[in-house]
DNA sequence: TCAATCTGCTCCGGAGATGC
DNA sequence: GCATCTCCGGAGCAGATTGA
């Protein structure tokens, strides 16, 4: 570990201007998040997750984890059947539906015909309804009030309590619906391990806090 | 032309190892 | 003894490629 001594944001920024061309080059990318095809900065990105309806964020926990582990650009191509087959994933009418139903809609060719994947809808929207209950809020409101500086949290909260959330698929999908969220992809795993923050696995419980703790560095100097 | 095989990609879970 | 970590094989399907 090299904890006393990791790369600063001031450094960080330097170099990756110098990629990207220029600092206005570099402000452009950072400044804003592209949510569906609206451009938002981050106030305007809070709000638009709180407002989500928590039919829209089932659709997007299905989606990535449906192009988990296959090409994204057929998931992409065959959402409409997606939507249309399993109601717009209204989460009430997706409690109701019957296991039988369920099964036969995961063999039409129309949809990625993967059971296992079809049976987390009803999984999620289960988890999505059971926080609802419980806290009398919309899970768009639950999500919108994790705090950015424990997100590893909540990663972990939709692991253990959703079906197939866990790895890079739930934060996938957290970016996706416009949450704050750094994503362990592999370049962002190599820059870890040679700034030495990491050393051992990456989804250790050790591994995760060192990484929450510098991006959360990174942002209070940003 | 058709069938078989390969490729792409990552979560999940089990087993054994390690640490406290 | 329990919790956590690490490693590895299995599972899943569409599209591309290869061979008969």
């Amino acid at each position: 570990m090299n904890l006393n001594n990791p790369e600063t944001f001031k450094a960080l920024f330097k170099r990756a201007a110098e990629r990207k061309g220029s600092v206005r080059a570099l402000e452009v990318l950072l400044g804003k998040k592209i949510l569906g095809k609206k451009l938002l900065d981050d106030t305007a990105a809070q709000q638009y997750v709180a407002e989500l309806s928590d039919d829209r964020i089932l659709a997007a926990f299905t989606k990535q984890i449906f192009k988990s582990g296959f090409v994204w650009r057929v998931v992409e191509n065959k959402w409409p059947d997606f939507e249309e087959h399993f109601f717009n994933f209204n989460i009430e009418k997706m409690l109701m539906m019957p296991e039988e139903m369920l099964e036969r809609k995961a063999a039409d060719p129309k949809i990625i015909r993967n059971y296992n994947k079809v049976k987390t809808i009803k999984a999620n929207a289960q988890m999505m309804f059971d926080i609802t209950m419980d806290k009398n809020i919309s899970f768009a409101q639950f999500i919108n009030d994790w705090p950015s500086e424990d997100i590893i949290g909540l990663w972990a909260y939709l692991k253990k309590h959703g079906q197939r959330l866990g790895g890079n698929t739930g934060p996938y999908a957290l970016r996706l619906l416009g949450k704050d969220t750094f994503i362990l992809s592999s370049d962002v795993e190599a820059y870890l391990r040679a700034q030495q923050i990491i050393d051992g696995g990456l989804q250790s419980k050790k591994s995760l806090t060192a990484i929450q703790a510098h991006f959360n560095k990174l942002k209070t100097e940003s």
